[in-house]
DNA sequence: GGGTGGCATTGATAA
DNA sequence: CATATCAATGCCACCT
């Protein structure tokens, strides 16, 4: 079931960066007589009779805006296939949940144990402040940095605490405890509905850069990286007697759309001859053939890397490093040296939002940066780095929604059985009978791999699994 | 005192 | 002093 018209998704579009999408706002601002506030029958009446009248003037914003065919032929789409996402939802095995709430809350309690033994007192562990009184004041430790209100106690400086301190370590532990069972457990837990699944919403208006978010609960950010976190993701299975879990994603999506924006030839280059990315870009910093690239090499490589998607700074590399400012400006100069083509596209984006007031995406989507202007350095600098991060962050986002409304269409058509749970930004996730795979896996990766044609293949990599945790590379 | 709302801090994902 | 999100907890101001 697909609307004909939603107008919050066109006042999205118009400008992605609104946060509110009232009424009563989008009549003044397109021009619409005055709609009274409030609930009564006439402010009501109002509403309903503005929202009728702002169609046909956000449509002619959308068509003055170029925006017209990504409103009617994306998003527009996406909306029922997102509907039908939620109303699907993901099936969760509540024991194992449960059960890993119980192993958590014990080893909760013991880390919480043995810190308070060794600090000769109880307080709350949960307050950074008390936490920054026990350290900075009783344990006498040294103050890393600073935030608005007092001493830092986050990750980063806990970590370096640790080298001095043993104790520091068990209180990192314990907050990625708490975080686990907290947010994931916890959190999780009472939204399983009665069908034995969850249901999260997907926002289409929320992110200014035109990716999706998923919120109640976010499945955007169930953990992956540390291998604690990532049991999680067994809890989340099939819904469907021996169906499985079908999970496919863009390979390195965001440094394909710079290569495909700046046209810079070794970046064109190494995709093209589908080479590992961070190794080749070691091997260019570093001025060592491939086969030399330490592991090392590749791991700063890979951090300028996701650097340059957000606008890298000298400061910021550094401290992701943990090396020197002036090092990691020499990383970041030799990296401009090999790849010319994308400075000059940054200095390009830069330049656009100056001239043009906003930046655009592969099909069209735009953001407005007016802060590009601003007197301050750090406000000006942030609206730089967008102006850098939001067409490459943007255009993923354009290529993953049209493949989404392809897929569907295609899924809708087949007789297949499967059915797409989640998209995780650069990743789709589906259910699936076990004997459909073959005939997914080239309906899918097919159509995402074709959703637009860049100066350089897509590349898609499937896994299948019996549960979330378990995804295995899958080829048929 | 209890309820609520907002800000600050922290940390999870995209990898 | 890296881009974009969402959410948990603590803490404080405010209200009744």
């Amino acid at each position: 079931p697909e609307p004909a018209f939603d107008g919050a998704i066109a006042a999205y579009l118009l400008n992605p960066g609104r946060t509110v999408y009232r009424i009563e706002d989008l009549a003044r601002e397109f021009g619409l007589p005055e709609v009274p506030e409030g609930e009564t029958p006439g402010a009501v009446a109002g509403r309903a009779g503005a929202l009728l009248a702002l169609r046909p003037a956000l449509e002619s914003a959308l068509r003055e805006a170029g925006l017209w065919s990504l409103f009617a032929e994306i998003e527009m789409p996406l909306v029922g296939i997102l509907a039908r996402m939620e109303a699907t939802g993901i099936a969760v095995q509540r024991e194992a949940l449960e059960e890993m709430g119980r192993e958590l809350e014990e080893r909760i309690l013991a880390v919480q144990q043995e810190i308070f033994q060794r600090v000769g007192y109880t307080f709350n562990l949960n307050s950074p402040k008390q936490l920054a009184d026990v350290l900075f004041g009783k344990m006498g430790l040294p103050v890393i940095k600073r935030t608005k209100t007092g001493p830092s106690t986050d990750a980063e400086v806990l970590e370096e605490l640790a080298l001095q301190e043993p104790l520091v370590e068990r209180i990192l532990d314990y907050r990625t405890l708490v975080k686990l069972k907290g947010t994931y457990v916890d959190g999780l837990a009472p939204l399983i509905e009665a069908d034995g699944r969850i249901h999260t919403t997907f926002n289409q208006t929320v992110a200014a850069t035109g990716r999706l978010s998923s919120a109640d609960p976010n499945l955007q950010n169930i953990p992956i990286r540390i291998e604690e976190g990532r049991r999680i993701r067994k809890v989340f299975i099939p819904g469907e007697p021996g169906w499985v879990l079908f999970a496919a994603d863009y390979s390195q999506i965001e440094l394909r759309v710079v290569a495909h924006f700046s046209g810079d030839e070794a970046l064109l280059d190494a995709f093209r001859q589908d080479q590992d990315i961070h190794t080749r870009t070691a091997a260019e910093v570093f001025g060592v053939p491939m086969e030399e690239v330490t592991p090392e090499m590749r791991r700063r490589a890979k951090a300028v890397n996701f650097g340059l998607i957000y606008g890298q700074s000298d400061y910021g590399l550094a401290r992701a490093l943990g090396i020197g400012r002036g090092e990691a400006k020499e990383f970041i100069q030799r990296y401009f040296d090999r790849y010319p083509g994308v400075k000059a596209y940054m200095e390009q984006k830069v330049q656009e939002a100056r001239e043009k007031g906003y930046v655009t995406t592969l099909l069209g989507r735009r953001r407005f940066l007016p802060e590009i202007h601003a007197r301050t350095f750090a406000v000006r600098q942030n609206a730089e780095r967008a102006a850098i991060n939001t067409p490459i962050q943007g255009t993923a986002a354009d290529l993953m929604k049209k493949a989404m409304v392809a897929i569907c269409r295609r899924l809708d058509a087949s007789g297949l059985r499967a059915r797409l749970l989640l998209q995780v930004h650069d990743e789709l996730v589906f259910e699936a009978p076990p004997e459909e795979l073959p005939a997914l896996y080239e309906l899918v990766v097919g159509e995402m791999e074709r959703a637009l044609t860049l100066r350089v293949p897509l590349k898609v990599e499937a896994k299948v699994g019996r549960n979330w945790y378990e995804m295995e590379p899958y080829t048929p």
